[in-house]
This record gives structure tokens, sequence and C-alpha cells, in this order.
DNA sequence: CGCCAGGCCTGCACGC
DNA sequence: TGCGTGCAGGCCTGGC
């Protein structure tokens, strides 16, 4: 499910109700997440107040003066801020129970995402070590995608979706991305134009921007902090369009797999 | 029933 | 030998 866009809605929306608070109490009811939640996360967190709440990539980063929460959202998971008295669910697997009386709660039917606990400088810990530079930072650009898909053979769209090209660019966004700077997916990164680069690195960072704007994109239960379901899925121009036709040239959308993804595009707007 | 789903890590066989 | 690459598999539940 969430992808950077997602991610970034989640973390605004938790930012003004865990800054500044104490922890009152952690509960984990189901430490089977894509790692197990360590043993001592609970005894780590308890008690602290959260300096702030950041993002990498797809993983969000409680600052808790003595180490840092790292939280993945995986395929399936939201994180919502609701009062203590709020009965938990089933898949509602860590509550942060927060001194003003709500909780931060994390809900996730697949259990893809992550909660761990990282001493010191989260962006040390070996998930995040070696990851890309942010979509939307400056690092990020025609140059450095140019000279990461220098020799690549593999489908643009797969590297556009890995992290060690830039982060947070999930599958969602990779087609509307290539859609959007005319690109075929399938087109061999090595063969990209230093022009084509600078296509790509503008459309990627407008789409996440214009979803961020959106508050994200709600498939099936995905939902910011707030409760609030995002609402830049009916903005999509190929992703899920199978058949549909084209919002710009009426070109019936086409689906292809890359690396068992499915991947939607316009065969007249995206050129190889 | 089988297949699909927004993520991402590991491990394998293969070809250069 | 050591990459890059495309797979499959794993972690899970739920919807069609």
């Amino acid at each position: 499910m969430p992808e950077l866009p997602e991610v970034e809605t989640t973390r605004r929306g938790l930012a003004p109700h865990l800054q500044g608070q104490r922890v009152e109490a952690v509960i984990v009811r189901n430490r089977a997440l894509r790692w197990p939640v360590p043993r001592d996360f609970a005894a780590k967190v308890s008690g602290r107040t959260v300096r702030a709440v950041e993002r990498r990539g797809k993983y969000l980063l409680i600052d808790c003066g003595t180490g840092w929460i790292i939280l993945h959202l995986g395929m399936s998971g939201s994180l919502q801020i609701v009062p203590k008295s709020v009965p938990a669910g089933k898949h509602d697997h860590v509550d942060l129970v927060l001194a003003s009386g709500m909780v931060a709660r994390l809900t996730d039917p697949r259990r893809f995402g992550a909660v761990l606990w990282a001493p010191d400088d989260p962006l040390r810990h070996p998930l995040l070590a070696r990851l890309a530079p942010e979509p939307l930072g400056a690092q990020f650009d025609a140059a450095w995608l140019h000279a990461r898909t220098r020799g690549r053979s593999a489908a643009i769209k797969t590297l556009v979706m890995d992290s060690h090209v830039v982060v947070g660019v999930g599958n969602i966004y990779a087609s509307e991305s290539l859609f959007h700077a005319g690109i075929h997916p399938g087109l061999a990164a090595g063969r990209l134009s230093l022009v084509r680069c600078e296509k790509l690195v503008f459309a990627i960072r407008e789409t996440l921007a214009a979803a961020i704007e959106a508050g994200g994109s709600s498939l099936r239960n995905y939902v910011g902090a707030e409760g609030r379901p995002g609402e830049f899925q009916h903005t999509y121009f190929v992703y899920g369009r199978q058949g549909d036709l084209c919002r710009l040239c009426g070109t019936a959308i086409k689906a292809l797999r890359h690396g068992q993804r499915s991947t939607f595009f316009c065969p007249t707007c995206q050129r190889r």
C-alpha cells in the first residue's frame, strides 16, 4: 500500500500529535511483523518524550531522545491517532499510548510492516544505510539518475522502483511517473538519454508532490493518521486502468509485468 | 478454489 | 571471479 506520499501524509498527520508528547505505555499485541518487534521495544519507548517524527523513503522515524523508532507500513499498514478508549481490532498490532489520552495505533492486516528500535542514528541502520536520495530532495537529479542507469539493461520501471536508485517510488507512482515523462516502462534503463532523465526526474517529483497534496492514494484500506482517506487515486492516468482510454490521447491503456509486478502504460504517449 | 494486491528481503541459476 | 538480471519464495490477510 503506502508509497512515499502515503507515508509522508501519515507523518504530517502524526507529528502534531506526537511531538512533545510523553509515551506513557507501549502495547505490543503481535510481534510477528516483517521482522519481529524487538522484545525490549516497549521498555525502550515507554516514558520517553517524542522529539520529532521524520521520514526517510518509506520509513517513518520517531525520535525518542534515547533512540529512534523505525516504522514501515509494508503493504497494508496504516498508523492512526485515536482516543485510547477506542477498542483495538484484530489487526491493531502496536499502540503508543500518549499522555494526551490518544494512542498512535499501527494497523496492518498483512503484517509486512515493521517496528524496530535504533539506539542511535537510524540512517545508519542496515535497512536505511544504503538508500538512494530522496526523490523530493536536491540530490536526486538528472545527473544522478543518468549515472545510476548507465550500463543497465533492466527495464526503467524496475529501476525507478529500486531503492538504490531513488527511494519511495512504488508500483503505482512508478507507472504514473513514467506516463507523465512519456517513457515506455520497458525501456532498457541504460538507453535513457540525459534529457529524458531530466523529464523523468521532473515527473517523479511532480507526481509524488501532487499525491502528497491530495493526502495520498487510498486503495482498499489506507487512511492517513487522522483517519482520512487520500484522494489521489482519482487522478491516476494509467495505474489500474488497463483497457480504459488514455486521458490524453484516447488509446487503450495496456498492462505488462516487470518482476512480478503489474505495470500500466499508454502505448501511444509512452515511447522506448 | 485460485489469483490478485500498495513492499522488500533473500537466494538461486544464468550469462557475460 | 564477480557482477547484473530475472526469477521464485517468503512474510501474511482479504477480496473477488
